[in-house]
This record gives C-alpha cells, sequence and structure tokens, in this order.
DNA sequence: CGAGGGACCTGGTTGC
DNA sequence: TGCAACCAGGTCCCTC
C-alpha cells in the first residue's frame, strides 16, 4: 500500500530516468485507469518529461505544458523498463524512446493516472484539500494540534485524514502511534500540545526512515524497478497482531478503527 | 457540519 | 480438492 515513503521512493527513481525522455505513445488498456478530462491526450504525443513531484500520496509527473498526476492507491505500481517486459495487469503503457517504456501496473484498478494542464493543476481539488507536508520543517505540530480541536473520531482516524497531514496510511499512521507512545483510540481532542509534537516527531522519523529502506513491501509495493523496499523488517506493530511488543515483549492487539486494522501495544501506548 | 459506513476492486487465505 | 466467504485499504460518496 504505497503511502508517503514509497510514493517519495519512486518519485526520487523517476526523476533518475524520467527528465528529458520523449513521450513517444500512449496505450491505454483499461480507461478509467487514464482521465483525460480536457482531451489533452494529443498534445502529450512527442513532449518530453521534465520533473516528477509528490504531494501527499500523489505523483506528479511534469512535462513543459503538461502533468499526469499518478495515484497508486492500493496496488498500483508505476515500472521503468528499458528492456522488452512481461507484466500482469497493466492499465497504462506510457512509451518512450524504444525500447523503454513507463508502465502503469494496477491488481485492483483503484489507481490511476490524470492528465492536466500544468496551469490548472492549482486547481485540481483532491491537491488543494491535502494538508501540509510532514517532513517539510515548516510543518510544526501545530497542524495536528489544531486539525484536532473539536473532533471526537480516534486519533488514529485524524491521522488518515489527508487534510490533516498529508501521506499518512494506514501502516505508518499504526507505526507513529507506536513510536509517539499514543493509543490509536483515543479520541482525538484529547490531544495535548506536547503529544501533538511527539506524534509529528514519530511521522517524520517513521517516515525517514522507511525513505531510507525503500519503503514497506507488506504485501504489493513494489518500487520502480519491481523492487521491494525492507522496512517491512522495522515495522513495531503493523501486521503484528499478537506478536510480542519489540519494547516490552507483551502481545500486540488488534482492533478496528473507522473501518481500518489497527494494531498497537496496550502497555506502551496510552 | 461531523461521524460512520458502504462502494469500488482482485488475489490470497481461510474454512468447510 | 473445490469452492465460497472473507480480508486487505485510499478515497469518495451517502446517510443520519
Amino acid at each position: 500500500m504505497p503511502e508517503l515513503p514509497e510514493v517519495e521512493v519512486i518519485c526520487r527513481q523517476l526523476n533518475e530516468v524520467l527528465p528529458g525522455q520523449e513521450i513517444t505513445g500512449i496505450k491505454v488498456h483499461l480507461a478509467k485507469a487514464f482521465a483525460d478530462p480536457q482531451g489533452l491526450l494529443p498534445e502529450l504525443i512527442g513532449t518530453r518529461f521534465t520533473e516528477v513531484q509528490r504531494r501527499g500520496k500523489y505523483l506528479l509527473l511534469y512535462t513543459e505544458r503538461l502533468v499526469l498526476v499518478g495515484h497508486l492507491r492500493m496496488t498500483g505500481a508505476l515500472l521503468y523498463r528499458t528492456h522488452a517486459a512481461s507484466i500482469s495487469h497493466v492499465r497504462v503503457e506510457i512509451r518512450l524512446a524504444p525500447p523503454a517504456v513507463l508502465y502503469f501496473k494496477d491488481v485492483r484498478t483503484f489507481g490511476g493516472l490524470m492528465l492536466l494542464r500544468r496551469a490548472d493543476l492549482a486547481m485540481y481539488p483532491p491537491l488543494l484539500k491535502l494538508g501540509p507536508e510532514p517532513l517539510s520543517p515548516q510543518t510544526s505540530e501545530l497542524a495536528l494540534y489544531t486539525a484536532s480541536r473539536g473532533r471526537k473520531v480516534a486519533l488514529k482516524t485524524l491521522l488518515l485524514d489527508q487534510r490533516v497531514i498529508a501521506g499518512v496510511g494506514n501502516i505508518y499512521a499504526d507505526e507513529a502511534l507506536f513510536l509517539a507512545g499514543l493509543r490509536p483510540k483515543m479520541r482525538a481532542d484529547r490531544l495535548t500540545r506536547p503529544k501533538a509534537r511527539r506524534l509529528l516527531a514519530a511521522l517524520k522519523t517513521v517516515f525517514t526512515q522507511s525513505i531510507e529502506d525503500g519503503g514497506t513491501s507488506f504485501r504489493d509495493y513494489r518500487d520502480s524497478a519491481g523492487k521491494r523496499g525492507l522496512h517491512v523488517q522495522r515495522l513495531a506493530v503493523y501486521g503484528r497482531k499478537g506478536l510480542p511488543c519489540k519494547r516490552c515483549q507483551r502481545p500486540l492487539q488488534s482492533i478496528r478503527l473507522g473501518g481500518r486494522t489497527t494494531v498497537y501495544c496496550p502497555h506502551c501506548q496510552k
């Protein structure tokens, strides 16, 4: 499940290979995976990639005037290949100078690409709604603290709200709450400034470590070269229901919050 | 407006 | 062994 670190890894990798490359053709195998509301596809052919950026869990693949906005959802992958490749569940092929191809693969077809003018990007609603970037030095615990005022949802549910902090998904919400020593089910409006500070620091730590590890490949995630991320070995709670807590050795507990599986340590998280 | 739950999807696992 | 039920979760949408 690509969250901020996984998307960041892909972004950095694509930035090494895509800029300067010409788009020679697009093959759409699944219509809903390639949204082109303004009919800009003909303009895209023959242009060159200039840069790749990430915002939250979104990937922004820029050309001079256009931008492909990608979201991988749960099982999406952007695979860059410079040799003939046989890949299952390919939804879109972005052909470059032969034989290079950028494949959008997505088993569960929740993800997709959207083609927009760069000038219209600032008005694209999903991006407008995103909260601050957790790894930006300008983002402080105030983003969490302010957003939590008057909210009766579980703290973890608040963390998953992309309007609060961009890029947090189920894995890193659980990991950050463990690192901060906070109960996932604690009411958001009980968050104090010091706790918000600990939680944001924990998010920065788990995100930074995971990016160093190349992301978390719990099931499906692969980077743009098709490789797995190694952070799964460093996960403290996610996917470890019933296993001993790495801090106190007591068994980890699993509950459901906001429809999401949530694993935590009842002893270490208060 | 906030809160909560369903819909969208397919593959892997579980249970009979 | 076969097959149905269930689970995984990011985001949007609907209802209360």
